[in-house]
DNA sequence: GTGTTATCTGAACTATCGTTCAGAACAAGA
DNA sequence: TCTTGTTCTGAACGATAGTTCAGATAACAC
């Protein structure tokens, strides 16, 4: 059985640690094609995707490298699935938060902290989706685009949603511009979070975000 | 002779262009290296860092691909001389701009300025600076750090003295939580910004970025 | 047990990488 | 013209990259 997945998901068995002894076949493989993502997504964090390589992330991932093509096709395919991943899960995510409430000022609010959390809690996915952005090609990068375009097309939504709920007209442009400004403003976080030194500021960091795009509608 | 680019510069004469007969060695020599950074910005900006090779910048900038060798030390050096300058530039420009003006709001304003117009105008720059900002190893990565912070510490003193302006006081962390997120907004530019259809909407955007964090200073 | 299929790996292949270097080409002063 | 030092390049180096594959190993059905 081979791997195939533009389209869709094989399954088959495979163990990576002792421990997964418990799980059905297709979950053991899913959870190796989860390993292998995800010390990837370590590895490109921190030497960038050029500079990676797969017997780096085969160390990482404690596997031997010819394993990694068991399960992936090749280099690309990793970062398209880390980003198609990501996204995926940024999507929904957002979804379900934002569904759960109906006024305007507080799904925006509820967006920008879901963006936030899981950046918190998936710096090394964030980075490399920020940085390697347009690193990918073809059909892997038209997949990508369209995804990010959607995430995107939630937050200019809210945006929206948010200055009509406060009487203020925004323009096309004016839309996209701040749209771009905001998620700058989020997809910048990784270069500058510590943990150990930013956690308890978490909620604080958050209400910043909101207030200075919230702020940006008052002065119109 | 030979180059030495951490500490001191080396001056010699060549020629990358026929056109650029009449000019001093020395200026020669600098004209040189000015040519194979930007082209090296150029191929960094279009294929990353570690995907870019020697070879393919010297392609750019139309020479043989062992001259970048007679002017630089290494692949390395080309990447900390391309943030170096980008940074110096930033850093005086900034200064230049700011020293005009006294008044706290329109120094913030300003930089904000100066910083876009320089991103609008060397696109490519600012992707690597932004991009492969942990790229850099040892010295070439301390260097950059410090020019990095000195940077950024122009920017939180103009953010500090505007809050001071409009008597709001901020403390340690929002001023470090608010300049982040102003870089944020402002080094995401690259990622949207498309000349042809932006152009003519330069000193909006402008405007839109000074306002969203004058606007995170209104609600408190 | 045997057979079958899925999973894994050591070894190898080719390409390309960053870098070096010996010497060619050139410029300029004597 | 000869000399001297600077500038440039073709060719080559060792290292490492991504990828493949034949065969080893393990898992399971019978």
């Amino acid at each position: 059985m081979k791997k195939s997945n533009l389209e869709s998901a094989p399954k088959r068995v495979a163990r990576i640690k002792p421990a997964a002894r418990a799980m059905a076949p297709d979950e053991r493989y899913d959870a190796n094609v989860d390993h292998i993502l995800s010390s990837a997504a370590a590895v490109f964090a921190e030497k960038s995707f050029g500079l990676a390589s797969i017997r780096d992330i085969a160390t990482r991932a404690r596997i031997s490298f010819p394993r990694i093509y068991y399960y992936l096709r090749n280099k690309e395919e990793l970062l398209y699935l880390i980003s198609r991943r990501a996204f995926e899960q940024l999507v929904s995510l957002a979804e379900s938060r934002i569904s759960s409430n109906n006024d305007p000022e507080e799904r925006l609010r509820l967006f920008i902290r879901s963006h936030l959390e899981y950046h918190m809690s998936n710096l090394a996915e964030m980075k490399v989706l920020v940085r390697e952005a347009d690193s990918l090609t073809g059909r892997y990068a038209a997949d990508i685009t369209r995804l990010k375009r959607e995430y995107s097309r939630i937050c200019r939504r809210l945006l929206e949603g948010y200055a009509a709920h406060r009487n203020k007209t925004l323009d096309r442009e004016q839309t996209r511009i701040l749209t771009s400004l905001l998620f700058g403003a989020m997809n910048w976080f990784y270069t500058w979070y510590e943990p150990a030194r930013d956690y308890e500021q978490r909620s604080r960091i958050m209400d910043e975000c909101f207030r200075m795009i919230a702020g940006a509608l008052s002065a119109r």
